[in-house]
DNA sequence: CTATTGGGGACAGATCTTGACCTAAATTCT
DNA sequence: AGAATTTAGGTCAAGATCTGTCCCCAATAG
């Protein structure tokens, strides 16, 4: 039943696997008339995706990119390098797109069979995170806690608070931000009856907890602007001030705009101005530049590099 | 025509965009009947999705995870995160995951419309690469010298080989590997009328020759046998040894296996081996375990890490 | 010029699709 | 316990679609 159906997404498959096919080969392989397949590709036109064909010998059919995304069929491995590259990407907090990358993981791991997730998760485990990076956070609870958002669904989850204090929580996620390195999520918690937000690093075994609810509005223009008015009472973060002994222009061009503000100071000199909620981190992307520095603020920087330093010394001498 | 294969595309599209979907609404937006519905499921489930239902008021149909991948119905957006992520994986060099990453990301590309292809070389820009990582590869060469290895079709490039020299080569790409940090082609080059090896990040501008070529056979076991005997008389990189002042548990989960073997020696030390081409880069990961260490081996790399604390030193005053 | 490859019109028979109508089963809410 | 809601699916008839065959045309590489 519905031949035609399967047969035109096996020949986007086989055309997204190969950029050139010889009708014949198509019609061979679909076990169909030679006209049949043209007739298949005058309907995948129909459809919006762009087919183009060469006449003659070494002639064939070939898909373009078109003005819109056609359905991507994708092989057991393809299918975990992009789960794994989307976690990479959400967890990036630089380019701008953990949000959306967080929302394809779903969408991927929503359908991804049982032993690829398997593999995902094994090959997760063995990317290289500087322990200097601070908490991270595992793609896995953001896939969780963005699938719960989407579906109105709420979550249970322990939750250790600032100050150190453990409870388990249940509440109706709102959004998920990403926000200055950080993931929060903005839920109303069942249990205090009140708006709250988490950073997802510090919660644990979060699990959906199959109750669905109703929207509620958010005390806030948006969910970034409540991120923002929550977390400004504890900034949480060291602000850094130090001289750079390059010229501006070198330096920007290996920095990204997120990761802090370069003034020039003269040919030879500029201030980079970049905060931190770790020193170690915060210092070791200081050093990665490869130029030589001074180090005006916070004083707990000038601490941490004079200690970095002397550790230095004393590995060599 | 063939409203039935574009409605089950929308319908799959529809959802992955959301987990829960009561039929009326399905067929309210399909501007079909209820009856039809269903059919589009039994279709569906024929087609080997596994669609589950569920039954009552608060029921309606859900698409779960089965034993193989259904097609990927993405909005512009994801597909941008999905490609961005693809770089980074491509990049990565650690998860063992990059060559089947170029593999979706070739595959992504030949079909990702035009303006979503600059957004993703705007994002990829803009991504944090420390400088002390060595040359990196352009995902976009990458892609390109991949997409022609799939195809059969020669390339043209610049290259600047091991001593400096620049030539322009038009070669009968093989395979692509990736193998020790780095990404090499394998070709048979045209006007030296033999087998070669380039390394991807000294070679520019690669632009498909357009020229379709049969396979020829490679003079080695496989790809990566050819490489690995190319380059065994050109190690070129340093090999160092340390020891660190914390046990080989706590190190061991803080490192992928890729980056290097840790042998235990005793309850607080252990030693660390591991190999770079790039100074910085090997001093930087060492440091950043965040441990006290002392280094053995080799001597540039003593020499660097004194030189590294007395510029940490000097900027601190 | 010739062989090869895609494009497509026409036709007939087979097959599929759809909505309408109806009954059954499961589940939630009252 | 009972009412309401939602999916499941059988049946039917009218209409649309699909397929292979046969045929000729246009473009292209060698």
């Amino acid at each position: 039943m519905s031949q035609t159906s399967s047969r035109l997404l096996e020949l986007l498959s086989l055309l997204q696997a190969r950029r050139d096919w010889p009708g014949s080969e198509l019609a061979d392989r679909l076990e169909v008339s030679g006209r049949t397949i043209r007739r298949d590709m005058e309907r995948l036109r129909q459809l919006g995706y762009p087919v183009e064909s060469l006449t003659g010998p070494a002639g064939g059919y070939r898909l373009r990119a078109g003005t819109a995304m056609p359905p991507l069929l994708l092989d057991d491995d393809e299918a975990i390098a992009i789960a794994v590259g989307l976690r990479t990407a959400a967890r990036a907090s630089v380019t701008g797109i953990e949000e959306t990358a967080v929302r394809a993981l779903v969408k991927l791991e929503q359908v991804l069979p049982a032993h690829l997730r398997r593999r995902v998760g094994a090959l997760g485990s063995a990317t290289f995170t500087p322990p200097a990076a601070g908490p991270t956070v595992d793609p896995q609870h953001l896939t969780v806690i963005a699938a719960a958002c989407r579906d109105s669904e709420s979550v249970r989850f322990a939750y250790r608070s600032r100050d150190g204090t453990d409870s388990r929580r249940e509440v109706e996620p709102h959004s998920l931000v990403n926000h200055g390195r950080r993931w929060y999520l903005i839920a109303w918690d069942r249990g205090r009856e009140d708006w709250r937000t988490f950073r997802v690093d510090r919660l644990g075994e979060p699990v959906p907890a199959g109750v669905r609810f109703g929207q509620r509005k958010l005390p806030a223009k948006d969910a970034v602007a409540y991120v923002e008015q929550s977390i400004s009472g504890a900034p949480n973060r060291f602000e850094a001030r130090v001289t750079l002994h390059a010229s501006a222009r070198e330096i920007g061009s290996r920095i990204a705009a997120h990761w802090g503000a370069i003034e020039s100071r003269g040919a030879h000199r500029c201030e980079y101005r970049t905060g931190d909620d770790d020193l170690s981190w915060l210092a070791l992307r200081i050093a990665m530049l490869g130029v030589d520095f001074e180090v005006h603020e916070p004083p707990e920087l000038v601490e941490h590099v004079r200690a970095l330093s002397s550790r230095l010394l004393r590995a060599v001498g």
